[in-house]
DNA sequence: GCAAGGTC
């Protein structure tokens, strides 16, 4: 008998933790008996031991799954942005469940490890999220599970908050049901999320991208979570732009406190903006020879030591005093995480359960070269339990799990550990304390203050010495009725100044607080609106918006201000919480939601123009932009290239525009023609030492032939007899890639080069030829198409004064000699093909056969993969 | 090409 039990998101060691011998309930395995494996997809661990459940001996099977398993998205049609009109995805356009990380073969691993189970407990994270992906396991696994005997329970959620042995056991003899409604909110979440987020995206996209040419983001993109987020940066800029400095007044005095030192006080009324009554209170007291001390005071004060860490308060630091972006905080702590150094980085808990274990992970630290002195007084004198926290139920608090030096981990790792560590460190010592003296003085009828801050203990301030009390000089001691020589007043005149952009910090309290994303989301938000040049970040991290991004929060300001107030997630948010508990139906709030933001996306369609109107202030007209440079087929005038992303070519007299390869310069292709639709051919080129290939503007939009794919040139085109085609310059089935064929650079000379028509395999073949011509003979050998190439009288590798030579590229033993396989070196090699095979032995042609002229390239893979490999 | 949410 089997058991699957599935534990959390990711495959964490604390997992085991509710294993270990001697479980109060039997739920464990005697010590030593577990074997452990991974799993079919490399990534998740198995851990098999038996134990007793529901009275019986078992076999236990325990693995986890990695986040969400499925994904939410439209049927594949309706991803063709040309095709489908954006209002269609409020309700037609059906969706379907697909797997989330297909590279992870989740469902399949599931099934595999499921199959002929008799139960299964789900101990998934108790969240909203972690209830639908109960489902989803349920979903892969149930289908192959032992079918129930006489309506016996067989599937069980395990409920706990936090991974420890007495609440694992406790969880384990109190196990219930999966909440099928909060896995239904979150369908709805998912659902409304993907609808409206990619109808406004695909519609303001379109719609701008068609009538300017120098917007700076290839993607106008909207989200019920980055737009709200950008609507933050902007509310900050439009305070700094609409900010009137106002003049006011400040009365300063000073008073000698002994021989050779003076004291300064804070005037009572703080400032006043009116000169003249500021100056009629410098006549009342700048005359004055004496300051009478009215009052002291000396009061024993503490500043508390932190709460313990969660993520957004680690990444606040790390953008505030490590100056590291929060999606780069974040990928750091990910790393210190899987390499051990530190707990689950993602929680929103800043309290340790009592029964969590502060002095072992403090111990570790008891050696550390910067902070072991600390530590050890902590340990010797007794710790101090951390300050009460927010108990969100996840993961425990951010906490250091080994002792690490900066030579170790180094750079970014390394001071965001330090600052893990000694935040840590804080959270169990004592509070800061201090003596703050205040001394209260009254000159002529006015009233100042002087107060001064002197630290008893430092306390937690100690490991965190950018929290210390400022060192300031003790104030002398006095009584009531005291008086001080006043050594000035005077008047100054200040100015109030606008509050700066927001940093990065402030920006995540602000999404906290409204509750826009989740810790682990928060990052992602705020790097998109980065990324889709919506904001700049400044020094000193904070977010400068763009023109872009000004525009458009002042268009939805215009049209639909419900549209980025951060309101707009908590409502939706409401609603889902209603199907959560049960208290509203799935589909009645998926509708009625649905239905209200097809209302304000037809609105927003219809008042497009009043974004529009702003929109013509910071950016041209396609018309107005770019530089001519080929000619439209169609009225032979010349079209402008338009560079910034996505680079294209529009033709103002018919008012087309025609979307070029990214990632590419292009030029003009000796102002030869498309033998198709009379478009001027342009050469498309990856770099210098990358590949090119001409193409013809009209053909990659629009494909002629239904073999051929938008988006592609010449080098993937069938026509059978133009001299840029693919029929024409094809020689053979790429070395490398499935798909691809290796076909002429017809510029490439002197220095020729055949270059992969799919991937970036490119072969450098002769460097001093004046003339290579792809011969309409084929290898005996391999079918491949042969060269004809004209060798440069003196540079000839031919023996004897021969400079013609017609053979095939890969057999022809004078050209194996001169042939190298290399990939375009404009590409990043993560973005490469799949590597190099062998033996891979299948003909397959390449052209439609039939045609004149086309050669039928044989496949010889292994030969082929032999000698370039 | 698009959202937000998990997590690697």
């Amino acid at each position: 008998m089997l058991s699957l039990t599935t534990v959390g998101r990711g495959p964490r060691p604390s997992k085991r933790q509710c294993q270990g011998p001697g479980s109060p309930h039997g739920c464990a395995s005697p010590a030593g008996s577990m074997s452990s494996r991974k799993g079919l997809n490399g990534t998740c661990s198995v851990h098999e031991y038996t134990g007793t459940f529901t009275g019986q001996l078992v076999r236990f099977k325990m693995t986890s799954v990695c986040g969400h398993v499925m994904t939410l998205d439209f049927l594949g049609k309706y991803n063709k942005w040309d095709k489908v009109d954006p209002a269609e995805l409020f309700s037609q356009a059906p969706t379907e469940k697909k797997e989330a990380n297909p590279k992870l073969n989740m469902v399949k691993f599931l099934q595999v490890e499921g199959k002929g189970c008799d139960y299964i407990v789900l101990w998934l994270d108790c969240d909203k999220e972690g209830e639908n992906i109960c489902f989803e396991v349920l979903d892969a696994v149930l289908p192959v599970m032992n079918q129930a005997h006489s309506g016996e329970k067989t599937v069980f959620r395990a409920r706990f908050s936090s991974i420890t042995d007495t609440d694992i056991c406790t969880a384990m003899v109190r196990l219930g049901e999966p909440d099928h409604n909060e896995a239904l909110s979150v369908d709805a979440r998912q659902e409304l999320d993907l609808r409206i987020g990619c109808a406004f995206t695909r519609f303001q996209t379109k719609y701008f991208q068609g009538k300017y040419g120098n917007l700076d983001s290839s993607l106008i993109s909207f989200g019920p979570c980055q737009t709200p987020t950008l609507g933050f940066c902007v509310e900050r800029h439009d305070k700094i732009q609409s900010f009137k400095p106002e003049t006011y007044w400040v009365l300063q005095a000073k008073v000698d406190a002994d021989k050779d030192r003076s004291l300064l006080l804070d005037w009572d009324r703080v400032r006043v903006f009116d000169r003249e009554i500021a100056q009629m209170f410098l006549n009342m007291t700048k005359l004055e020879k004496e300051a009478q001390v009215e009052a002291t005071s000396r009061k024993e004060k503490a500043k508390q030591r932190p709460l313990a860490l969660n993520t957004v308060e680690m990444l606040r630091v790390a953008s505030s005093s490590l100056g590291m972006g929060p999606q780069h905080a974040m990928q750091t702590a990910e790393r210190l995480y899987t390499q051990g150094y530190i707990s689950y980085p993602r929680t929103e808990t800043t309290h340790y359960p009592e029964s969590f274990d502060l002095k072992g992970p403090l111990r570790q630290q008891a050696n550390h070269p910067y902070w072991a002195d600390t530590v050890k007084r902590l340990l010797a004198e007794g710790i101090n339990r951390p300050r009460k926290g927010h108990d969100a139920g996840d993961h425990p608090p951010i906490t250091p799990m080994k002792s690490a030096t900066e030579a170790e981990l180094g750079g970014e790792a390394w001071r965001l550990y330090e600052y893990i560590t000694r935040h840590f460190i804080a959270t169990v010592s004592h509070d800061c304390k201090y003596l703050q003296s205040t001394i209260s003085f009254r000159i002529g009828p006015e009233h100042f203050t002087c107060t001064g801050k002197t630290v008893i203990s430092p306390g937690f301030t100690e490991i965190m010495p950018w929290q210390s009390v400022p060192l300031e000089e003790s104030l002398p001691t006095c009584q009531r009725g005291d008086t001080f020589a006043v050594a000035e007043v005077k008047m100054l005149e200040k100015q109030t100044s606008p509050p700066d952009y927001l940093t990065e910090a402030e920006l995540i309290t602000l999404m906290e607080k409204h509750g826009i994303g989740t810790d682990a989301s928060i990052p992602v938000h705020i790097n998109n609106i980065c990324q889709r040049n919506y904001v700049v970040v400044e020094s000193g991290r904070r977010l400068k918006p763009t023109n872009l991004g000004i525009v458009l929060v002042h268009g939805y300001y215009k049209i639909d201000v419900e549209l980025v107030l951060p309101t707009i997630r908590s409502a939706v948010e409401k609603q889902l919480n209603l199907i959560a508990q049960g208290k509203a139906d799935y589909r009645q709030v998926l509708g009625h939601t649905l239905d209200v933001f097809k209302r304000k996306f037809h609105y927003f369609v219809d008042s497009i123009a009043g974004m529009d109107e702003l929109m013509e202030v910071s950016f041209s007209p396609l018309a107005a932009t770019g530089k001519p440079l080929s000619r439209c087929g169609k009225c032979h005038r010349f079209m402008k290239y338009i560079q910034a992303k996505p680079s294209r070519l529009h033709c103002s007299h018919c008012d087309e525009t025609y979307t070029l390869p990214q990632n590419g310069t292009i030029k003009l292709y000796k102002e030869l023609r498309c033998p198709l639709d009379d478009f001027e051919l342009v050469l498309w080129s990856s770099g210098s030492r990358g590949k090119s290939y001409p193409l013809c503007p009209y053909c990659s939009n629009h494909p002629p032939f239904r073999d051929m794919k938008k988006g592609t040139g010449c080098n993937e085109c069938t026509h059978p007899t133009c001299q840029h085609s693919l029929s024409m310059l094809g020689i053979g089935q790429c070395v490398e890639c499935e798909s691809g064929v290796l076909v002429l650079d017809p510029t490439s000379g002197p220095k020729w080069r055949v270059a992969c028509n799919r991937c970036n395999v490119v072969a450098h073949c002769f460097e001093n030829a004046h003339r290579v011509r792809v011969s309409a003979d084929t290898c005996g050998t391999c079918e491949a198409a042969l060269l004809d190439v004209d060798f440069n009288k003196a540079r000839s590798p031919l023996l004897g004064d021969g400079t013609q030579h017609t053979g095939c590229v890969f057999c022809d033993p004078v050209f194996q000699e001169l042939v190298e396989l290399k990939h375009a070196a404009s590409c990043h090699p993560m973005h490469r093909g799949p590597g190099r095979r062998q033996g891979r032995g299948r003909g397959r042609g390449r052209r439609p056969a039939g045609k004149p002229g086309t050669r039928r390239p044989k496949d010889k893979m292994s030969a082929l993969a032999a000698y370039f490999v």
